[in-house]
DNA sequence: GACTCCGTCAATCAAGCGTTTTAATCTCAC
DNA sequence: GTGAGATTAAAACGCTTGATTGACGGAGTC
C-alpha cells in the first residue's frame, strides 16, 4: 500500500543519508543535515525509518544490493578467465567503487567509513560483501604466486592483504596526497592507470614471490 | 613557575586523551570520558589546555616530537645502507609504530585518526611527519626500482604508495581482518613476519617493474 | 459532505556536549 | 600563622543533538 509521496521523500531522504553518511560517518552525521538536503522534515526519519539508526542500517542493505549487484564477486569475468585479467577488473572495479563520483561511489564511501568507525552493522557488512571479495582476491594471488599455494594458505592470504590495501590507500589517504602532490588526480580516467599501476605492482610481486619460493 | 601537581593532571590529562582521542578521534571523543580516565574535573582541561582543541592540539605535537625520536626518518640505518635493508627497516618500523602495544601506540594510531578525520592540525603533520616520511621512502623505491627512475618520478610516488598502503592496512582494517581470520594475531613478534611479508612482497615487486620497465 | 488514514510540518523535549563561572582548597614564601 | 597565587572542584550555562508530540492537510471511501 504505498503511496507516491511515500517513496519520494523516502527515497530523496535514503539519497540524502548515502551522501551525508558516506562524507561524515555514522556518528558525526546529523539528521538535521540529512533531512535538510533532502528537503524533508526532521521528523520525516522517525516516521519512515524509526530513527537515525534505522535509516542507516536500511541505506547499508540498500549499498549492499547496489554494490553487489554492479560489481558482483566474480566482476563480469569467467573464472577460469587469466588471473591476470582477473587480478586487473578486481583492482579496476575496487578503484571504481571508491573513487567513482555521484551515487556510483556510495557504496565503497559508505562501507569505508563503516570500517573506520564500526558500528554493529559490520557483521552483516563482512559475511555478505567482504568474505565473499577476500575469497575471490585470495583465489587470484593463489592462482598467480603458481606454486601450489592454495587460497586458503597463509601466503595467499597476506598477498591479499597486501592488494586490497594498496586499493584501500588512494581513497583513505586523499587528504594527505593532495598536500604531498597537489597534481594528483583521481579522475575517471585517471583511476584507470591508477589500476594498472597497483594490478602490474602486486603482478610483479606474485611472480617473484612465486620464483623466490622455489628458491629457499 | 610549573608544580609537581600541576605537571602531574596535566600528564595524567594528557595520558587519557592520548587513549582517547586515538580510539574515537577528535569529534567523537568527550572531554567527559578523558577527564573521568585521568581522575581530574571537566574544568581542567579549560585551565591547563584552554579548550579541547589546545588539548588535542598538545597531544598531538608530543605525538610528533614522541614519533620522530622513536623512529627518526632514518631509521638508525646510514644513507648508503643497501636499498633492501632500508626497505624493511622503514616497513618493520612503520608497523611498530602503528600497531605497538601501550603508550608506544599512541602518535601511530593517533595520526591514523587524524587521516580519517582530518582537523587542521593536519597540515602541521604532513609538514613535518609525513613530508620527510615520504621522500624516504621514494627514496628507496627509486633505488630499489634500478632503471634510473628518480624519487620525483611519478613511478616511484605510485610505488611508494603501494608500499604504505600496505603498511597501513592492517591497522586500519583489522576489525575486518579479525572477523575475517580470527586467529591472525599482531603481537610484536608477529609484526616483523607481517614485515618480512612486506618487504618481501615490495621488493618483488619493485625489481619486476624494473624488468618489466626496459621491456617497453 | 463526513470520515479515516497517511504523510508532513512546526514546535518541543530530554540528553549530552564544550565551555564558563564561582567558590573552595592547596602550596609556599614571608 | 598569614596572605597571595596556583590549582582543583562543583555547578550551571548555552548550544546542538536525536527523538517526540500534536495539529494540519490531502486522498480515497462510503
Amino acid at each position: 500500500m504505498e503511496r507516491v509521496d511515500t517513496r519520494d521523500t523516502k527515497s530523496r531522504l535514503m539519497e540524502a543519508a548515502g551522501r551525508v553518511f558516506s562524507e561524515k560517518g555514522f556518528k558525526t552525521a546529523t539528521v538535521r543535515d540529512i533531512c535538510r538536503l533532502a528537503g524533508a522534515n526532521v521528523a520525516a526519519v522517525h516516521y519512515h525509518f524509526g530513527d537515525k539508526a534505522g535509516l542507516y542500517k536500511a541505506l547499508l542493505d540498500e549499498a549492499f544490493e547496489l554494490g553487489l549487484k554492479r560489481y558482483p564477486p566474480a566482476m563480469g569475468l569467467a573464472d577460469d578467465a587469466p588471473a591476470e585479467k582477473r587480478l586487473f577488473a578486481f583492482v579496476h572495479s575496487f578503484l571504481l567503487r571508491m573513487l567513482g563520483d555521484g551515487r556510483d561511489a556510495w557504496c565503497g564511501k559508505l562501507m569505508a567509513m563503516e570500517l573506520n568507525e564500526p558500528t554493529p552493522a559490520l557483521d552483516h557488512l563482512v559475511e555478505r560483501y567482504i568474505t565473499p571479495m577476500s575469497r575471490r582476491l585470495r583465489r587470484i594471488a593463489a592462482d598467480l604466486l603458481a606454486d601450489g599455494t592454495k587460497p586458503d594458505d597463509d601466503r595467499a592470504f597476506l598477498c591479499a592483504m597486501s592488494i586490497a590495501g594498496q586499493c584501500q590507500h588512494i581513497f583513505r589517504n586523499r587528504a594527505v596526497i593532495d598536500k604531498l602532490s597537489p597534481d594528483f588526480k583521481t579522475d575517471v580516467e585517471d583511476v584507470e592507470s591508477l589500476a594498472r599501476h597497483i594490478a602490474e605492482f602486486s603482478l610483479c610481486a606474485l611472480r617473484g614471490m612465486s620464483h623466490a619460493k622455489r628458491g629457499y
